[in-house]
DNA sequence: CTAATCACCTGAAGGC
DNA sequence: TGCCTTCAGGTGATTA
């Protein structure tokens, strides 16, 4: 599912396309995906900008935003033209370039909220992961004062935004940390382990173009390469890398796995 | 405060 | 083939 490499693989795909383009008509086909806040459709805007916070993606207009989540199984994929399937197209952008960007959606989870201020939307969104005011001390600050499982801590998108199952189960497993350890017990070394082992894993993961389970695809329809590189995720009864022990999944929520 | 559960939705996969 | 159940899991609301 899409978190915060595979929202900026998008984000900087559109970057490119979509900077400088005014739109020209937003049709909507599912009554909820797009979320008007506003008085009106931003008809005739310029897209001055786009930017990302955790898993949101925004694209700066000229008086307001829209703030784009994909939650599960949402896609955007851009078109030159207006020969494009209609199936899942929950909303679609026209541009007066004769391209439109076009929100697909299965399971209709994902948004398009048309805002005046990002604060409407994004008051509960904590840090980005990659942000560089996301520091080893900011991290630690956070993580101490809580008394949580760490996997719930770092699911809880008000404190660091941008990960999701995929990422934090790859984290955890590469720090030796196992999900349900209690954030305030968490030795300070390990800590930092897991601090530089979430930028290392989140830039990697953009490198490869995100990881594409199931739903995730790029702004052109293709796949990213990541779901190739996973240690622990989706591995449930698969042997583990480092103790050929079996990995084990808790609860729908995450994965267990047995040290030497 | 945290944790657990449900609601939102659909499609794929597995059991029978 | 087909019906039924389970599962995928991001977020917000509600309940304990």
């Amino acid at each position: 599912m899409p978190e915060l490499p595979e929202v900026e693989v998008i984000r900087t795909e559109l970057n490119s396309k979509i900077i400088n383009q005014k739109i020209k008509n937003i049709s909507n086909f599912w009554h909820k995906t797009f979320v008007n806040y506003c008085q009106e459709l931003p008809i005739n805007d310029n897209i001055i900008n786009t930017d990302r916070i955790g898993k949101y993606i925004i694209f700066q207009l000229e008086n307001n935003y829209l703030v784009i989540h994909l939650r599960m199984t949402g896609q955007l994929i851009f078109t030159e033209n207006s020969n494009f399937s209609t199936k899942h197209l929950r909303s679609s952008i026209e541009l007066f370039s004769g391209s439109y960007l076009n929100f697909y959606d299965s399971r209709k989870f994902g948004r398009i909220y048309h805002v005046s201020e990002l604060k409407s939307i994004l008051s509960n969104v904590g840090i980005d992961a990659l942000s560089e005011d996301f520091t080893n001390k900011h991290f630690k600050n956070m993580l101490f004062k809580q008394k949580r499982g760490i996997k719930s801590f770092l699911l809880d998108q008000k404190y660091i935004a941008g990960l999701g199952n995929i990422y934090i189960d790859e984290c955890l497993f590469l720090s030796g940390i196992h999900p349900k350890k209690l954030t305030n017990e968490i030795k300070n070394k390990d800590a930092e382990k897991l601090y530089l082992n979430i930028k290392k894993i989140l830039n990697l993961a953009i490198e490869n173009m995100g990881t594409t389970i199931s739903d995730y695809r790029t702004t052109g329809g293709g796949f990213g390469t990541n779901q190739n590189f996973l240690k622990v995720y989706n591995r449930e009864n698969e042997e583990c890398f480092r103790c050929n022990s079996i990995i084990q999944k808790i609860n729908n929520e995450a994965f267990v796995y047995i040290f030497i």
